[in-house]
Order: C-alpha cells, then sequence, then structure tokens
DNA sequence: ACGGACATGTAACACGTTACATGATTAA
DNA sequence: TTAATCATGTAACGTGTTACATGTCCGT
C-alpha cells in the first residue's frame, strides 16, 4: 500500500489539505499505518499532475496558502482500481520480537523490563482503540475490531507468558556463572 | 531492525554462509522479519569489513565459493549493543485492513471473497506454526508462541465478523441501486 | 518568552527489493 | 528437458524518513 493510494483513499472521504491528511493518519488507524509530511506532499503533487486530485489554493494570513485537494472521478477510478489489487500477505513488523529471540544474549533484568514495556504498550494502545468504540462506517469499524482483537491477543499471550522467558534467561544466566 | 544486525544474530547461533542465512529465514519465523539475497550479501561484506565477522571460503566444485561467516568476539559485542537498544513500536503492516476501510466502495463479492482468502491464510500460517511445536530455545519457543496467539486472533475475529463487513457491504450497495 | 499548532515544501539519506549476471548439479 | 537447489554478487530502482528551510498565530 503505498502514500499515493493511501491519500486517494482519505481524500475519497472528504477534501483535504496535506495537513489535514496528516492529522487523519496521526488519528486511531496509525496502528496500521502513517506517513509523515515528506511523503504526503510530494503524494499531493503527483496525483494533481495526474488529474486524479484536484487542487484549490486557499489564500490565508500570516500562513502559506492552504492547499485543499478534491478527488476527481478519474481518481477515484483509479483508487477503485488500486484497491481491487490482490493485497500483500499481513505481517507484524516488531524489533521486540528479535530481540526476544536473542533474549539469552542479555541480562535476565532487561528482558523483564522490555517486555514490561510492551506490555504497557499494547495495553495502552488497546485502552486507546477500545474507548472510542463508535465509527463513522461498518468497514472502520470492522478495521477497528480487528486492531482490538489482535492487540488484545499480544497483550495477554506477554502477560501469560512473561515469566517464562525471564525465568529461562535467569536459569541461563546461572548456567553461566556457574 | 536492520539486516546487518539480523545476520549477526544468526551467526551467533552459529556460522553460516549467505545461501543459509537466507534459508534459515524462511523458516517459521519469516513471518515477523525476513531479507533478500540483494541485501544479505552486502550486509554480510559490511560486517567483514567492520571485523565483526570472519569469512572462510570454502572451495567447490562446479560453483561459486562458499564463504562460511564466524561472528567474531568483537561482533557479539556489537550484537549485544544493537541489542539493547530500544525497540521501535511493534506494528501491523496490511494492505488487506486498508482495503476493507474502503470496502463500500468494492463489490460485495470481491469483499466477501478477500475476507476468505485472508482467513485461509491466517488458518495455514498458523497450522504452521502451530504443527512444529518443539523449539531450539525458550526464546525461540516464546516468539514462536505469540505468532500463534495473533494470528489465531486475527483468524478468529475474521471468521466471528466476516458477515458483518460483507452484510453492510451488500446493504450499500443496495441503496446505491435504489 | 516559549512552545505548539498551523502550513508547505525540498534535499539528503537510509534501507531494502527486483532484476540481472553466471553456472554446475540433480531429481522428476 | 525442465525446474529446483546450490551459490554469490551488483546495479537500478522504489519508497519512505529525517532534517532542513520558513514564518505566523495563539495560549500560558
Amino acid at each position: 500500500m503505498n502514500i499515493k493510494t493511501l491519500c486517494l483513499g482519505i481524500l475519497s472521504f472528504g477534501d483535504a489539505s496535506g495537513y489535514e491528511i496528516k492529522k487523519q493518519l496521526e488519528g486511531p488507524f496509525r496502528h496500521f499505518y502513517d506517513a509523515s509530511f515528506g511523503s504526503i506532499y510530494p503524494a499531493l503533487g503527483k496525483l494533481t499532475g495526474e488529474n486524479l486530485v484536484d487542487c484549490t489554493e486557499l489564500a490565508q494570513q500570516g500562513r502559506p496558502d492552504k492547499k485543499v485537494y478534491s478527488i476527481t472521478p478519474k481518481g477515484r477510478l483509479d483508487l477503485v482500481q488500486q484497491l481491487l489489487e490482490r493485497p500483500s500477505q499481513d505481517r507484524i513488523r516488531s524489533d521486540f520480537l528479535v530481540i526476544m529471540l536473542f533474549a539469552e544474549l542479555l541480562p535476565a533484568a532487561h528482558i523483564d523490563e522490555l517486555v514490561g514495556q510492551r506490555i504497557e504498550d499494547y495495553r495502552s494502545s488497546l485502552d486507546e482503540l477500545c474507548s472510542q468504540g463508535k465509527d463513522d462506517t461498518a468497514s472502520a469499524a470492522f478495521v477497528h475490531g480487528f486492531g482490538c482483537a489482535v492487540y488484545g491477543a499480544a497483550l495477554r499471550y506477554l502477560e501469560d507468558n512473561r515469566h517464562r522467558i525471564v525465568g529461562e534467561s535467569l536459569r541461563a544466566q546461572a548456567e553461566v556463572a556457574e
């Protein structure tokens, strides 16, 4: 999923400026994808060049003109085409899991702290996702629910298995000390 | 987590060639990270240049010399340093979820098929992960278990909520047709 | 007085993938 | 004979991040 398609999709919900798109990407769905200004602005420029979006400049006092983008009919067609393509496999990107794989090389106390932090992270992400229950659309609710299900499972797993990895790590280090 | 650190970590388990590292990355943990030859070979070259690994060339008949890499003491230190750094946030990368967010733009039958495929994907990933229960180390078992927990949750969510998104999509399209 | 929100944009950089280049061996 | 496995490596390309550049308004 590239930024261009993402911007096009967001614009299919309504007109927005680059800045506003970024704000939307900082909402609850930031857990699934995000983008920086450095990618959004060039993406909007390219989309405009391809006539997939229109740009209206609004003069503002003391600020750069606000550029409001609207998706064009051609843009809607293109979006649908992009969305019909086979999605790539879902994947978990986790530095944490890589570190865990090499846990035996690290102090047990450090591992314990890491797991504790990750538990906190998942708990707060989950709280945030679950707390704002009502969604604009059924689609958003579906994606939302998916996030809650997965984060909840990760959280429960970490809580239930924390002792295992830390215990094992301590034991391995006791052996080395002998 | 960059490829250099990943290669160093794998070499901490035992000597290997670039080709063998790639094979290991195609094992059960490919769900959490992977790498192509185009990144592994340059990474090993850089690691050798920094004296973090040693390279022994084995002459072979009718093939390029096999280069077997060993982690050096300096490499082990460096690996631990890397692993002690704060891991970035875990994240789900899912084109599928993005498509679902825009489900109302697509034919209900297509959405249903997509969800069906994703269910199959998760089911086979889960089968694969769970079937090979025994792990070399407690760390590997922990990571393994995490994967099972998360994939299981995703699978159950999709199975339980498939009707919601497809039903909603059909209803929305019925409205448009009116 | 200071930081944060608003507002856009570019350039350098990092990091990785894909395709290309080469070529023997072995199993179906 | 065809494809897969073994084995390494480079170059082009894609894609996105970070840092830089600029400047006002508003709340504390």
